[in-house]
DNA sequence: AACAGGTGCGCG
DNA sequence: AAAGCGCGCACCTGTT
């Protein structure tokens, strides 16, 4: 069953039955309290709720502790819809001109026009963008594979909201010790020019006293600290940790400490405690879809970037657990799966892909890693020649799978991942740059063909990427709904999703609770396995680890 | 004072 | 000859 609803004014809202087609089934119904009706519906029922986004819907009611199991979020189907149906300008190859910039066809036609402010306009546009994007689907030549991502998506923004709310905890008292060890005591707050930590005013005059400069260098403007190296015969390309690293010289060491810990204090210090961490919970905010792979970014608090040594501080609940779950070798497992690459996918069918990989092609495990890496990312350094040309040799299904989408990539077409999100269509910019000339007087842009091959490894590596995202995706939605699906004899709190990053899942749950978590992450993956890829030879495993601390996990 | 762009580094 | 994919955030620098 479906119901559109639309919030407002204040606790009441509009709720309005749907066929499964999108047509509606009966007239809109005003409640007055929405999350009660919500909470009604889902007790009696399998509810899929039709809304503009979970973004703006769902944190209200979890607030008042209603969740819900599936939805339509039209925000986010709609945006799968726009990137698939997004067409580049003409190129402007005949005239060396860009064309003028036209709006693709699905550009306006899964937005939301009005403000909606009023209900029921807004259950009025959500009740017919959502047919729109039914038949949308319904139309498109995978219409099973883009329905999955659309339910996909639309469950990870469900995902994304409880996570939120749940929160990452989070030990504020091991944290601050942490950073007073490290850096020493907080400097008082005070109007001014913010203190340094006594250990970083420590190490800027040791690193002004080694480079033996008069007036002391700032080490955080790579331009003062270029020139003071320079001065003292130290030339450097530029002032990264990984060029440092290859001077001798003494004032190095102290370069690369203080450059380690200020990033910790400009990042994750006091000041990012105080505005991120309440309660004991680190609540991050998602951005369900940011990466135009389908990967998810977020916004404040830097929360996909947590530094390994922050991991203590990551502390389950007296009584509670992490149950730290994390795919492994996800990327290759499905370029292997991808590819139908029969030898590929024997190597992936288990085990460590990187050492079947190395056995095949005659090679130790650290030169099959940087082989594969090469193929998924269009690296082709000094080293990865060779025991690229290997790999291709050995695996040709796989290497032709990701060349081909590179040349896409060069020559401006689009590529979909396997469940059918599209890369972005390339810029006017670029098609200017990377046209050919029809006049042959006109000399060739020389970053031409540094553009197209850039592009060329974005495509290459999107295919990729953006799979193991579906995959992912799809496992996250899984896993959601057998840890709350799971039956309870006796009343025992939920166990809670609280991060999700790329290829790794962490699960909070009642000590009692970690054998079935752990188990329910396994039956996620291979349902996603499943539903993604069908029969394959291909192996998804998932390591688990249940730990008290985060940095205990592997 | 505010902004944009570059640099650098954390994560996968 | 130059050369790996995707992000978010803080700081510096030059400009308005």
């Amino acid at each position: 069953m479906r119901i559109a609803l639309a919030p407002g004014p204040g606790s009441a809202g509009l709720l309005r039955r749907l066929r499964d087609d999108g047509t509606p089934d009966g007239p809109a119904e005003q409640v007055s309290d929405l999350t009660a009706a919500v909470a009604a519906a889902e007790a009696v029922g399998q509810v899929r709720w039709v809304w503009r986004a979970g973004r703006l819907c769902y944190p209200q009611l979890l607030r008042s502790g209603v969740r819900v199991r599936r939805c339509h979020d039209t925000e986010l189907v709609g945006s799968l819809l726009r990137a698939r149906d997004a067409t580049p300008e003409a190129p402007g190859a005949a005239s060396g001109q860009g064309a003028p910039a036209v709006a693709g066809a699905g550009q306006a036609q899964f937005e939301f026009d009005s403000g909606a402010a009023d209900p029921a306009g807004e259950l009025a546009a959500v009740v017919e963008l959502h047919a729109r994007q039914l038949a949308s689907i319904q139309a498109d030549a995978q219409p099973a594979r883009l329905a999955l991502l659309a339910a996909a998506e639309s469950a990870g923004g469900l995902a994304a909201a409880e996570m939120s709310a749940a929160g990452l905890p989070w030990r504020a008292d091991i944290h601050d010790r942490l950073l007073t060890g490290l850096l020493g005591e907080r400097p008082p707050m005070i109007s001014g020019p913010p203190l340094r930590p006594a250990r970083l005013t420590e190490l800027t005059a040791q690193i002004s006293a080694a480079l033996g400069v008069a007036r002391p260098v700032n080490p955080d403007s790579p331009v003062q600290l270029r020139q003071a190296l320079a001065a003292g015969g130290v030339r450097v390309s530029s002032t990264r940790s990984a060029v440092l690293r290859q001077v001798d010289h003494p004032v190095i060491p102290l370069l690369l400490e203080y450059k380690e810990l200020a990033r910790l204090y400009a990042a994750n210090g006091w000041s990012w405690l105080d505005a991120w961490v309440s309660g004991g919970r680190f609540r991050p905010e998602y951005v369900v879809g940011g990466v135009v792979s389908g990967r998810w970014a977020s916004r404040g608090g830097g929360a996909l970037q947590i530094p390994k040594v922050l991991r203590q501080a990551v502390v389950a609940d007296p009584g509670w657990v992490l149950v730290v779950a994390d795919a492994a070798q996800l990327e290759p497992r499905v370029l292997a799966a991808l590819a139908g690459d029969r030898s590929f996918a024997r190597a992936a069918a288990e085990g460590d892909v990187y050492a079947a990989v190395a056995s095949a092609i005659g090679g130790d495990r650290a030169t099959a890693k940087v082989a594969l890496l090469s193929a998924m990312y269009g690296g082709s350094g000094g080293d990865s020649r060779q025991s690229l040309a290997l790999f291709r040799r050995r695996f040709p299904d796989a290497a032709a799978y990701v060349e081909h989408a590179a040349r896409a990539g060069q020559e401006g077409r689009v590529v979909r991942s396997v469940l059918g999100r599209t890369c972005p269509p390339p810029s006017a910019a670029w098609r200017e740059l990377t046209s050919d000339s029809a006049d042959p007087d006109q000399e060739r842009d020389p970053g031409a063909g540094a553009a197209a091959r850039a592009r060329g490894r974005f495509t290459r590596n999107f295919v990729v990427q953006a799979s193991a995202a579906d995959w992912a995706l799809v496992m996250l939605a899984a896993l959601r709904s057998l840890l709350t699906a799971a039956p309870r004899s006796v009343p025992v709190p939920l166990p809670e999703l609280v991060f999700f990053l790329h290829d790794e899942v962490i699960v909070h749950c009642p000590t009692s609770q970690q054998d079935r978590v752990v188990a329910a992450v396994q039956a996620a993956a291979a349902e996603a396995t499943r539903l993604v890829f069908g029969a394959t030879e291909v192996s998804f495993p998932m390591t688990t680890a249940v730990v008290g601390c985060y940095a205990d996990a592997k």
